[in-house]
Formats: structure tokens, sequence, C-alpha cells
DNA sequence: CACATACCCATTGACGCCCATATATTCCCA
DNA sequence: TGGGAATATATGGGCGTCAATGGGTATGTG
């Protein structure tokens, strides 16, 4: 398994450290197992994470903009300059940085999101509200969840 | 990592000193770790800077200019002759030149924003706002900074 | 000599590293 | 196969180290 999938609520201790669910620090590479990027989600007010290593391939893609161009320093403030890097201790733990905390409203607890190659990170009540909110969209607009599930390819 | 990333604020001291983040110091060479180079950057009041590794880079960006156009002239003119080098104490600290801080309107305080190989110095709201609007002018053109951030080779 | 800057030392708070415990899970063997 | 032991996970807390900051003094260069 290399997805980030299942949920996970996980409590903020006093020093503010929270444990990465562990299924989830097994699929960071072992190379960069402790050390996490952390940016604020565009669409909902979660903190979104993955590995390291996306973050390469982000600055790859970047740097074959034009340089001189806006774009290139739209994308680059906009990416380079959000993202956060955290480390994970030898427990698992990583701080929250405080400024992501108040842009989820995260406080005593985390509830943690697989979403495949990358996780979110909510407010627990919010994120499970999000969840409810999302299923019910997708049976509303006639997306069968049953045919994406069971189609063969 | 061996980029550029996040933001942080520094205080500048009575005799103009300004530590430079330690993620940004962990990035350059140890060979050189205690000089940067530092310009005024060409679209914004802002100054920026890099390892001293990084020149190579930049003239061969500029290399590919078309050599008869106008634009190289001034590129070359304006990065070049504009550069200046300082050193790093012992505690990380740097002088940012008189110069610069007046072009970048900076005083007490100076912002640093990861851009992935090099980093920019603002002044903290501007640069905060700059970052705002970079984000804002991205998403008004629909350019998904998701798919940037998420997307799979 | 005056000013700027490099070098040295000190302080504070944050963070990393280490150890400890409680609960849950897996493993192994009788 | 049942039960106890070993292991893993989430969580709590002590303490040393480092980053950011402040300031004194030496060095140096015009």
């Amino acid at each position: 398994m290399d997805l980030f999938v299942s949920k996970y609520i996980n409590k903020i201790d006093k020093k503010g450290r929270v444990s990465l669910p562990s299924s989830f620090r097994n699929i960071l590479p072992k190379a960069n197992r402790n050390e996490i990027i952390l940016y604020k989600s565009i669409k909902t007010p979660s903190i979104e994470g993955c590995g390291v290593g996306r973050l390469n391939e982000i600055a790859k893609r970047i740097n074959n903009l034009d340089f001189f161009s806006e774009d290139y320093d739209d994308f680059s403030t906009s990416i380079f300059s959000e993202i956060i890097t955290t480390n994970i201790d030898k427990e698992g733990r990583f701080l929250i940085p405080e400024e992501l905390k108040i842009y989820a409203d995260i406080k005593t607890e985390a509830a943690f999101f697989g979403q495949g190659h990358y996780f979110q990170i909510w407010e627990p009540k919010k994120g499970l509200k999000n969840t409810e909110d999302s299923r019910r969209r997708l049976l509303k607009e006639k997306k069968s969840l049953r045919m994406i599930l069971t189609q063969q390819k």
C-alpha cells in the first residue's frame, strides 16, 4: 500500500505535538521519513500534507515555466513561500505551525483524512461534516459510487 | 530538502543585522555557507537572494534570451551589475546593504519568502500582500494550483 | 579619529531528543 | 487454539541544544 487512506483522529498535546497516523508514516519513503510538507488547502479550511518527495516534482514543473514571466513568480510565490516543512520526531509526531492551525481552526484534536497521494488535516467536526457533504453531493449528482467502486477496467 | 521554502519574519537589530532563517542557511552548500548574493528583484520592490552557486544558473537563463534583444542587455545589466555579495556571521546573520533596504522599503523587520532555488526579502506587510495578490491572480485565471500540487506525473 | 564591521559572549524561548507509560495489536508456542 | 509475551502505537513529560536576538569589544580602513 502506497496511498494515504482512512481517517484518524489524534490528540494535540501541550507542546503542540500530534502523531502522524502510523499508516501514513509508512507511506513516506524511508529516506525522508522524518519530514513532511504542509500547506493550506485551496478550496477548504483544512491543511494538506504529503512527503517531501513531491516538492521536488513541483519545483521541476515550476522551473519549466518561463523564468521571466508573471506566472513564474505567481506560482513560485504561492507555492514555495506557502509550503511549510516540518520534522517528524522519533515517536512519529510533528508540530502543526500556528498559522495553519488557525487557518483550519484546529485546537486540541486533529483529524487526518487519506486522499490518495496526499492527506488532509481537519478540525474533527468540520472534517466529518465535509465527508458527509461530499458523499451527499456525489449521490445527488447521481454519480453512482457503486459504479465507480464496482466497475471493471 | 534542498529548496528555499516557507516564510519567516525576522528583526533587524540596531547594527543592521538580520538572521538568515536557519532552514535557508542549511540549503547553502557547506563550502560557501558564509556567503550569499543579493540583488534587486526586477519585477517587485523586493530583494532576491541565493547562494553564490546559483550565479551560474542565472547566467545561463540570461544567455537563453535572444542575444540581440533589448531584454538581453537590460537583464544582463540589471542583474549582474547590481549583484552584491554579503557575508554571514557565525550566528547566521548578515547585513542588508543600505541601497537594497531603501529599494525594498525595509526598516525594522525583514520577511523572507522561499522561492525554490532562491528567496525574496520583503518589507513584511508588502510581502504578505504580494503573496495574497499572487494567489488571487492564479485562482482568477483558473490555473489550478491544486493540479500542480497534487497531480501525478 | 570616526565609522563600519567582524568576532565573541549572553539570554530567552522553542524545538529535538530521550525516556516512560498505557493501550492495542501481533506473534508464538504449549 | 487459547493465552501470555513481545511489539507497536498514541500519548505524556524532562532536559539539553539550537535559533533568534542583544550587546560589548576588537579590528580596520578611510
